[in-house]
DNA sequence: CAGATTACGTCAATATGACTGACCCATCTG
DNA sequence: CAGATGGGTCAGTCATATTGACGTAATCTG
């Protein structure tokens, strides 16, 4: 494939001004509640993946201990989420939104999803199939597991 | 078009980490010039848009003057960019990389392209059209301008 | 079973990139 | 000339991240 920068700068253009304008349509709920995105992409994942563990979630994060602790700590505190230990490794903290939490990510998410189905609708399902496979495309190898793997648990049901 | 939760979320965390992960790319290249990603962008739309104003550039990040003031008198003092007043408005700054600037942005530009391009080459040209299609959607219509018309002068040519 | 490793938490110190709100000057436009 | 606009700057603040070291409990392994 012959890469013309102009297809380049195009592909960067659109992934800033998309992925960024998409994260804003949150910050207003967010803010409204005193909490920051760093509190988002915890409750997101938590919400995605229920009783995952403190380390995978610093994996799909990859942020350190010390970051995440204490956004998680701040998420507890508000009654957002809860823990328990892991059944087969106690040492394990595994994850939970509460009732609230689960209401505030969902009002959240409602955000994201008004945003996301316009675009869809506006590039027809065709498109959407090719958005999908060049972001596949942009995961390193190492990380696309971790990204694939998501939503097994919710999905099995 | 019926849009459940799942396809939402996977367009969302695909979004996250391509966007993320193509970030993380170019880190390696601004730390050795201990420059940030704030630096990166402004160098980033200067070279795509020479002559630009600082009020154009504004509009391009969506952060505050001050903010943006830091970055510019970093990239000044590092002889990175130049200045010059505006021809038809004096009281306009025109933003120009120098060698030196346009050196830097081109090596930080070869980690995108080297990225982008075997996303693009996995996903294959259709999926491409898709790719942007979608993107291009999630840009709020009053944005949607600001980005179609970057380029426009480097095209002309 | 002893020792290594893992999962998680926590300390202190620091950096970056952003914010608000006020205010200034120079220049352009009606 | 008055007001709007382009740009710069002040001081103070916040959110999010970093590194590196250390502690404790639980689990795994020779």
């Amino acid at each position: 494939m012959f890469l013309r920068e102009e297809e380049v700068r195009r592909g960067m253009e659109l992934l800033y001004f998309g992925y960024t304008r998409l994260t804003k349509a949150i910050d207003e709920g967010l803010a409204r509640q005193g909490l920051g995105r760093a509190h988002h992409r915890a409750l997101y994942f938590i919400a995605r993946e229920p009783d995952l563990t403190v380390s995978h979630l610093l994996r799909l994060l990859a942020i350190t201990k010390q970051s995440l602790g204490r956004v998680l700590t701040e998420l507890q505190k508000r009654g957002l989420i809860e823990t328990r230990p892991g059944t087969v490794d106690r040492r394990q903290k595994l994850l939970r939104l509460t009732e609230a939490g689960r209401a505030l990510e969902a009002e959240l998410f409602d955000a994201l999803r008004a945003r996301l189905s316009s675009a869809y609708a506006a590039a027809g399902q065709e498109n959407v199939t090719g958005f999908w496979r060049v972001l596949e495309g942009l995961v390193p190898e190492e990380d696309r597991e971790l990204v694939s793997d998501l939503g097994e648990r919710l999905r099995e049901r």
